[in-house]
RNA sequence: GCGGAUAUGGCGGAACUGGCAGACGCGCCGGAUUUAGGUUCCGGUGGGCAACCGUGGAGGUUCGAGUCCUCUUAUCCGCACCA
C-alpha cells in the first residue's frame, strides 16, 4: 500500500467540492434547516492565524455531521474588513484600503479553502462592499428616524503631536502608541446610538435564548441593572437666578440618606461651567479638571490609588433629609457617564468614599449597624438595622429603602429609579475606512437630515492621504467636492458628515445578509430570512461577548421592531472557544516570537492533520496551547487509520466481537460533537482504532461506520479512503450512523468492592444483576477481611460499586 | 478597581447527576525490525521498598469529595474607539 499522500488527495477533494458545489445551500422548504454560524474575520495582513481554524473547524464539524444527518445546511464565511490595522497599513504604503483588503481577503480565502471547511463560498460577504454598506447605512437611517441615533459631545483620546484622534488601542500607558507623546482628552461632537433603550429588553431576552452561563452573566454585568433612587440636593446656588441650584444624584443605596455628609461630582459635569464665575478657587478646580482629563476611566476607578479631589469653595449642598449643610467636591472617581454625574457620599458604607472622607478629614457617620466604621466602610446589611437616621431608626436595610423613596416623592426630593451601567454607543470615528454616515448638515434647516434612501450607498470617495485631519477630523474632510452637497429636505448647499462608522457597524447584522447575499432591494427578502433565520448556532471568542454580541441583538431587536426581521432574538444557541496560545503558554506575538503560521502546519501535517490536532488539543471552550508534539501524534493516528486498508476483509455488518464496540464509538461521537467535546471524541476514535488492530482486521461495514465517524474531523483523508473502498461512492452523500442503546452497555461489569470508603477489591458482576448479586459479589471479593467485623451500611451504585461500611 | 474564568502525572488533557483519579495523546524506559539515524511494531510508565500518599493551599459536609460549602493563594481574559 501507497503511502498517505496528504498533499495530493487534500487537494483532490478539495477541487472536488468546489467544482461539485457540494457545501452550496439553497432554500428547501421540505427539510429542515440548520444555520451554523462563525464570527467571520478581520481580514488582516498577516494572514490566518494558527487560533482561526480551532473556531472554524469546530463548526465545520458540526456542519458536516448535520448534512449527514439530513439537514439542510446553512454554514456561510465573509469578511468584516473594514478597520484600523487596514488604514494604518495604507497611510504606511499610500495603497488604497480597498486594494489591501482584497490582497488579504485573497490570501485569507486561499488559506481557508486549504484547510477543507465546508462554507459556502458562493454566499460570501464583505462589510466594505458598497453593495453591502448600503444596508449598514440603511439600518442607521431607519434608527435616525426614530431618534435613537443623535449627537453629543464625547471626550475622545487625542495625540497632541500627532495630531489625530486615537482609539483606546492605541493608547499604551497614556501614550500614543507611534510617537510616545502626550494624549489628552478632547470633547468631540460624536454620533451615538440609544443602546440604553434597549437596556432591559437586552435583559430579558437572555431567558429566552440558549447562551453559556458564564456568557450570560457577563452580558447581564455589563448591563447593569441597578434600581436605587434619584435625590435631588439643594445647594446654596439655590437664589442664583442662573440655574444648577440643585444637584440630581443617583444612588443605589437611598437607606443611607442620614450618612451622606458630603458630595462629588464628576470633573465634567456641566454644573461646573454654570457656576464658574461663582466658585471661588476656580483656578485650582480647573487645574484638577485638566488633570482628570488625562486619565482614563480605568485609571480613574481603580480603587487602590489614592483618592483626590478638589473642594467647591463657595458653596454648598443641603442633605434633604436632615437640612445638614455638606461640601461639595470634584473627584475623579465620579464618572459623568453613569447615574446622573454626581453622588451623594456616605463614607461611613462605601469603601470608595470612606477612602476620600479619611483623606480630606471629613465626618464619617454610621447609618447601618453591623460593622466598625471607623476601621472599614460596612457594606453588608442583611441582618443590619438602620442607625442615626431619624424615622428610619430601628429598620431593616430593605424596609428603609422602600421607607425613604415614599419619603422623597412626598417631598419632592426625589423618586425611585431604575439605573443601567451600559452606556450609548459611540457611533462616530473620525477616519477613513468605514461607512460613511448618510447625512448632511444644513445651516438653514438648522439640524441634520437624512439622505434619501435612493441615495444609497453613499459611497467612500478616493482621497489622496488616508491621515486624519490636523484638526481631528476625518481624512473625509479635507476633500471639497465630498462635503459639500445640497440639503436633501430644502435644497440649500449643505454638509456631509465626515466621520464614519466603527467596525462594529458591519458586524452587526451580517448573519442577515448571508440569508440572501446579492438581494439590491433589501437586506435580504423576507421569504429567505423566514427560512433560514435565526441563526441555530452562533459560535465566537469570549471577547465578544459585551460588545459585538450586545451591539447585534440591539440591532436586531430594533430591525425587528420596523418588522425588518422576523425573529427578537438572532442567534438561538452561543458558544465561545478558548484561544489557542502559544507552546510556552502566552499569547502568540511577533514580539515574543512564538506564532505559528498555519500554512507550514498544512504543508507538513495536511490540513487533516491540522483540524484535527485543533480538536484533540483540549477543551474547547479553554485555552490550548499549540505543541508541535502533539500534532505529531495526530498524524501518526492519520497514518494508521491509512493503514487500515492492508487490514481490511469482506463483510456487509459488524462482526460479533466489534459489535458493541462500535456503537459505543457511534454514541460517543455522536453525542460529545454536540457538547463541544471534540477532544474526546476524537479518543474515543483512537480508542476503537486501537481495539481494530489489537483485533487484527477490520471489515468493509466497519472501516464504513469508522470512516463515517472521523470524517467531520478529516474530510480529505475519509473521503479518499471510502472511495477507494467503494467505488463510485462520495461519503458526504452517506448518512450518519445510528446507535442502539442496548449495545452500548457491556453485559458483564467489573465494579469496585470498597470497606468504609476504601478500595480493597473488584468483583466481575453482570449488567444490571440488581443490589443484592452485587454485594453478594463484593463480599466473595474480599473473603475474610470482613470477619470479626460489625457491618453498619452497605452502599451500592448500581454496575459501579459496593461500599462497605464496618466498625 | 469592576466583571468573567482557570488550577489534576514530566507535558496537553480525561473523569456522567458526589461513586474505581489519570481515558486518549505526547514524552520517557525496555524490547523487536533496520547497516545507522528516522519510521514502524510489542511491553511498561502518578509518587513511594512498603503500609500508604496523591487533583494550588487550609478547614468542613458525607459511607464516599477533583466534583458540594467556607476561607485562601496564584494565573489568565475583558473593561466600551482593537476586532
Amino acid at each position: 500500500m501507497k503511502d498517505y499522500d496528504y498533499r495530493r488527495i487534500e487537494k483532490k477533494w478539495q477541487d472536488y467540492w468546489e467544482k461539485h458545489g457540494t457545501f452550496r445551500a439553497s432554500e428547501a422548504p421540505d427539510k429542515e434547516k440548520f444555520f451554523i454560524l462563525v464570527e467571520f474575520p478581520y481580514p488582516s495582513g498577516q494572514g490566518l492565524h494558527i487560533g482561526h481554524p480551532r473556531p472554524y473547524t469546530a463548526m465545520d464539524v458540526l456542519a458536516r455531521k448535520k448534512r449527514l444527518e439530513g439537514y439542510n445546511v446553512l454554514f456561510p464565511f465573509g469578511w468584516d474588513a473594514f478597520g484600523l490595522p487596514t488604514e494604518n497599513f495604507a497611510i504606511k504604503n499610500k495603497i488604497h484600503p480597498a486594494k489591501v483588503t482584497a490582497d488579504n481577503i485573497k490570501n485569507f480565502t486561499r488559506q481557508a479553502k486549504g484547510i477543507g471547511f465546508s462554507f459556502d463560498w458562493d454566499r460570501q460577504v464583505n462589510t466594505t462592499d458598497p453593495s453591502y454598506y448600503k444596508w449598514t447605512q440603511w439600518i442607521f437611517l431607519r434608527l435616525f428616524e426614530k431618534g435613537l441615533a443623535y449627537k453629543k459631545e464625547m471626550p475622545v483620546n487625542w495625540c497632541v503631536s500627532c495630531k489625530v484622534v486615537l482609539a483606546n488601542e492605541e493608547v499604551v500607558n497614556g501614550e500614543c502608541e507611534r510617537c510616545h507623546g502626550e494624549v489628552t482628552r478632547k470633547v468631540k461632537s460624536q454620533w451615538m446610538l440609544k443602546i440604553t433603550e434597549y437596556a432591559q429588553r437586552l435583559l430579558d431576552g437572555l431567558e429566552s435564548v440558549d447562551y453559556p452561563e458564564r456568557v450570560k452573566a457577563s452580558q447581564i454585568n455589563w448591563i447593569g441593572r441597578s434600581e436605587g433612587a434619584e435625590v435631588r440636593f439643594k445647594t446654596s446656588f439655590v437664589s442664583g437666578g442662573e440655574g444648577g441650584g440643585e444637584l440630581t444624584v443617583y444612588t443605589t443605596r437611598p437607606d443611607t440618606l442620614f450618612g451622606a455628609t458630603y458630595m462629588v461630582i464628576a470633573p465634567e459635569h456641566p454644573y461646573l461651567e454654570k457656576w464658574a464665575n461663582r466658585l471661588t478657587n476656580l483656578d485650582e478646580v480647573a487645574e484638577y479638571r485638566e488633570k482628570a482629563a488625562k486619565k482614563s476611566d480605568f485609571e480613574r476607578t481603580e480603587i487602590a490609588k489614592e483618592k483626590t479631589g478638589v473642594r467647591l469653595g463657595g458653596v454648598f449642598a443641603v442633605n434633604p433629609v436632615n437640612g445638614a449643610e455638606i461640601p461639595i467636591f470634584i473627584s475623579d472617581y465620579v464618572m459623568l457617564g453613569y447615574g446622573t454625574g454626581a453622588i451623594m457620599a456616605v463614607p461611613a458604607h462605601d469603601a470608595r468614599d470612606w477612602e476620600f472622607a479619611k483623606k480630606f478629614a471629613l465626618p464619617i457617620i454610621e447609618v447601618v449597624t453591623g460593622g466598625d466604621v471607623e476601621k472599614a466602610a460596612f457594606t453588608g446589611c442583611e441582618t443590619s438595622v438602620m442607625t442615626n437616621s431619624g424615622f428610619l431608626n430601628g429598620l431593616g436595610v430593605g424596609e428603609a429603602k422602600a421607607k425613604i423613596i415614599e419619603w422623597l416623592v412626598q417631598n419632592g426630593a426625589g423618586e425611585s429609579k431604575v439605573n443601567f451601567k451600559l452606556r450609548d454607543w459611540v457611533f462616530s470615528r473620525q477616519r477613513y475606512w468605514g461607512e460613511p454616515i448618510p447625512v448632511v448638515y444644513c445651516e438653514k434647516c438648522g439640524g441634520w437630515n437624512a439622505l434619501p434612501d435612493d441615495a444609497l450607498p453613499l459611497t467612500l470617495p478616493p482621497v489622496e492621504n488616508y491621515m486624519p485631519s490636523e484638526t481631528g477630523e476625518s481624512p473625509l474632510a479635507n476633500l471639497e467636492s465630498f462635503i459639500n452637497t445640497t440639503c436633501p429636505v430644502c435644497g440649500s448647499p449643505a454638509l456631509r458628515e465626515t466621520d464614519t462608522m466603527p467596525q462594529w457597524a458591519g458586524s452587526s447584522w451580517y448573519f442577515l445578509r448571508y440569508c440572501d447575499p446579492r438581494n439590491p432591494d433589501a437586506l435580504a427578502s423576507k421569504e429567505k430570512l423566514d427560512y433560514w433565520m435565526g441563526v441555530d448556532w452562533y459560535n465566537g471568542g469570549m471577547e465578544h461577548t459585551t460588545l459585538h454580541l450586545l451591539y447585534s441583538r440591539f440591532w436586531h431587536k430594533f430591525l425587528y421592531d420596523i418588522g425588518a426581521v422576523n425573529t427578537d432574538e438572532p442567534y438561538k444557541k452561543r458558544t465561545s472557544h478558548g484561544m489557542i496560545l502559544g507552546a510556552d503558554g502566552q499569547k502568540m506575538s511577533k514580539s515574543r516570537g512564538n506564532v505559528v503560521n498555519p500554512d507550514d502546519v498544512v504543508r507538513d501535517y495536511g490540513a487533516d492533520g491540522l483540524r484535527l490536532y485543533e480538536m484533540f488539543a483540549g477543551d474547547f471552550e479553554k485555552a490550548a496551547l499549540w505543541s508541535s508534539a502533539g500534532i505529531k501524534g495526530c498524524k501518526r493516528f492519520l497514518e494508521r487509520v491509512w493503514a487500515l486498508s492492508e487490514i481490511l476483509i469482506d463483510g456487509g455488518e459488524y462482526r460479533e466481537e466489534t459489535r458493541r464496540a462500535f456503537h459505543k464509538a457511534v454514541k460517543k461521537v455522536s453525542l460529545d460533537i454536540h457538547a463541544l467535546k471534540f477532544n474526546t471524541a476524537i479518543a474515543a476514535l483512537m480508542s476503537l482504532l486501537n481495539e481494530i488492530y489489537a483485533l487484527g482486521s477490520i471489515n468493509k461495514a466497519e472501516l464504513r461506520t469508522f470512516l463515517i465517524l472521523l470524517n467531520p474531523f478529516a474530510p480529505h483523508i475519509t473521503e479518499e479512503m471510502f472511495e477507494k473502498a467503494s467505488p463510485g461512492c462520495v461519503l458526504n452523500e452517506q448518512s450518519w450512523p445510528e446507535y442502539d442503546e442496548g449495545l452500548c452497555r457491556d453485559g458483564e461489569v467489573e465494579i469496585a468492592v470498597q470497606v468504609n470508603g476504601r478500595l480493597r477489591a473488584r468483583a466481575l458482576v453482570v449488567a444490571g444483576g440488581g443490589d443484592a448479586a452485587m454485594t453478594a459479589a463484593a463480599k466473595a471479593a474480599l473473603g475474610t477481611a470482613l470477619d470479626g467485623k460489625e457491618i453498619v451500611k452497605e452502599i451500592v451504585v448500581p454496575d459501579k460499586l459496593v461500599n462497605i461500611v464496618v466498625r
